[in-house]
DNA sequence: CTGAAAGCGCTTACAG
DNA sequence: CTGAAAGCGCTTACAG
């Protein structure tokens, strides 16, 4: 492979003239420039980004360490990140936690060792003492979607409080009255905030949330089924069983067709998190939407603040329940008593 | 951030004694070892591995170029590559290219100026210039799923007409003969040999695949929505639509949704990949399913091998159908008749 | 405008 | 067993 020094030879220049021609520097001569041109050209020369790195400690790099990617939200949010990104010049180094914070330390080491010029975390867990100590180092953070509380990083996220009463609403207009939750990890913000969501909003409706209606799931499917399994088996089973994100939802799917029973009829399901598969599940699946999106692309502006010395603030979103029928048919006066519900998807 | 030089000065070494003892020389005196090692201990520090890259030329990194992380067939081939990878000891870029070949070709540009070990892809078009030249220069180099023709690299791929044959005897054992497909890009080598499978299968039963029965795609579900809608169109339409793969299906239940009909009653649905999902949809879609994680660690088992110095063999594996109710509900004659279709999934 | 030289943080013959 | 030194491929003050 052909170095710059290749180059600075087939030019007849030196190796500085060269990089400064690769760096667009102002002061090289128009001469000196078409013939170092000619010269990348012909050789097909292509810089050392390794070299280029360890010179300049900088990688242009960012490392996303998310919890799962078989999780269609963190692919799409992985995806909107990636584009951001490369709008900004930067690449993107993902990191797989597949919800294992053993894992999630190994990518984030490992993308420290690559010296990385900034990390977006969604932690698997509340306080990885690699992850602080990175911190404290002044390694430029910040965390999406989850977060790991005092902890001075800006957090990109969004708040699904309002949503989930929307969606309580909606099941408390649909006649449902014991409603049940697949929590997530407790170690995790998401895991704790979308019960405490749950709990608050039934309160406003004089209901209560029992701790055997709160099952602990691990975000992904099979815990899902467990605990769905688990709610089938109580004397008093729930009417509803809301799922803290898209793949517990689809266990909870798989334990209640394994039984036989109909959704929503015998039993009605919900899920935070939208994926374009729920349009056309049987039945079609009420979630809580994020903005995945914009979620992906305020981080990586927030992260390149911090990383070119500004001081990014943390950003919340709202979600937005978007309602379907696995609770149930709404009769057309709830719908126009909750007018909020009841959006349309295009 | 502490380097080697201020490991050496702390245990009161040489900088090469630091080195040795980090990669496990041998000859290291044991008081220089835990000397090294208290002091490495006590600055907390991690080798720089852009520096060590430079210097010996490996990254021990590992680009994998695909078609599209929103798919869910990719993302588990991702997921499934890094696993691989990280167990012999490697870390995996991945580019995402959403089927564009212009985007393809940046990740492909940015993953040789990192100076990744060895390459790993599906490629989005039949011949890029950039990777035959990357070909040519010698870097190691592995096609999955997709490959291009010509080319000596090695092709890690799932062989689908086995199981084409066996969803075309499926469908005709139902009763439908008129079935159209929904194909991938002509540039693709899963693109053409898709439809080519599909169109063999039917000859084999004396059907025929006119014009008209093939809609053009670009394996994402706006094409499949397309090319349904064309298909709805027709003066004789389609009694079945084949998509070649999960993405472009979810698009055509998309368009046959909008019209009102149902699936399978007014029109029978199947596609190539399988993917969760395909059991909790209305109804649940007969599919194709690839061996996709095995697939995976073949390739990167290849790569590595190529990487290391040996020369592997191209890999083929076969992909299976799954039966289930998107093409109408089999009678028991015709289960016992054609048994090979009756997969029931665990 | 241009080049010689130092240096980024490592590894590895080479001598001892 | 150990250290001094060269060198990987760049960039960037410093002199001219």
């Amino acid at each position: 492979m052909a170095s710059i020094k290749d180059v600075a030879a087939e030019a007849g220049v030196s190796v500085a003239t060269v990089s400064r021609v690769l760096n667009d520097h102002p002061s090289v001569s128009a001469d000196a420039r078409t013939r170092v041109l000619a010269a990348v050209e012909a050789l097909g020369y292509r810089p050392n980004a390794v070299a280029r790195s360890l010179r300049t400690d900088q990688t242009h790099t960012l490392g996303l360490v998310i919890s799962d990617v078989m999780n269609p939200y963190f692919t799409e949010l992985a995806r909107s990140v990636e584009e951001e990104a490369r709008a900004l010049g930067y690449s993107v180094i993902i990191g797989n936690a597949d919800e294992r914070p053993d894992l999630q330390d190994h990518h984030v080491r490992n993308l420290l060792d690559r010296r990385i010029d900034g990390l977006l975390v969604s932690p698997t867990d509340g306080g990885s003492p690699l992850m602080l100590d990175a911190v404290r180092a002044g390694t430029p953070m910040v965390f999406v979607d989850r977060w790991m509380p005092g902890v001075a990083v800006p957090v990109v996220r969004s708040d699904g409080r309002a949503a989930v009463r929307d969606l309580v609403a909606h099941l408390h207009g649909l006649g449902h009255r014991r409603l049940a939750i697949i929590a997530g990890p407790a170690a995790t913000t998401t895991g704790q905030e979308r019960v405490a969501a749950f709990r608050e909003a039934l309160q406003a409706y004089g209901l209560d949330l029992p701790d055997a209606y709160i099952g602990q799931g691990d975000f992904q499917a099979e815990s899902g089924r467990r605990v769905t399994e688990g709610f089938l088996d109580l004397p008093e089973p729930p009417e509803v069983v809301f799922a803290a994100d898209n793949l517990m939802v689809l266990g909870a799917l798989d334990a209640v067709r394994a039984r036989g029973m109909r959704v929503p009829q015998d039993i009605a399901l919900a899920a935070f998190d939208d994926i374009p598969w729920f349009v056309h599940t049987d039945p079609p699946i009420t979630a809580i939407a994020q903005p995945t999106g914009e979620l992906g692309r305020a981080a990586v502006r927030a992260l390149v603040d911090r990383i070119e010395g500004r001081h990014p603030e943390s950003v919340t979103l709202p979600a937005r329940l978007v309602v379907r029928r696995s609770c149930g048919e709404p009769s057309p006066r709830n719908v126009a008593v909750n007018p909020v519900t009841n959006r349309s998807e295009s």
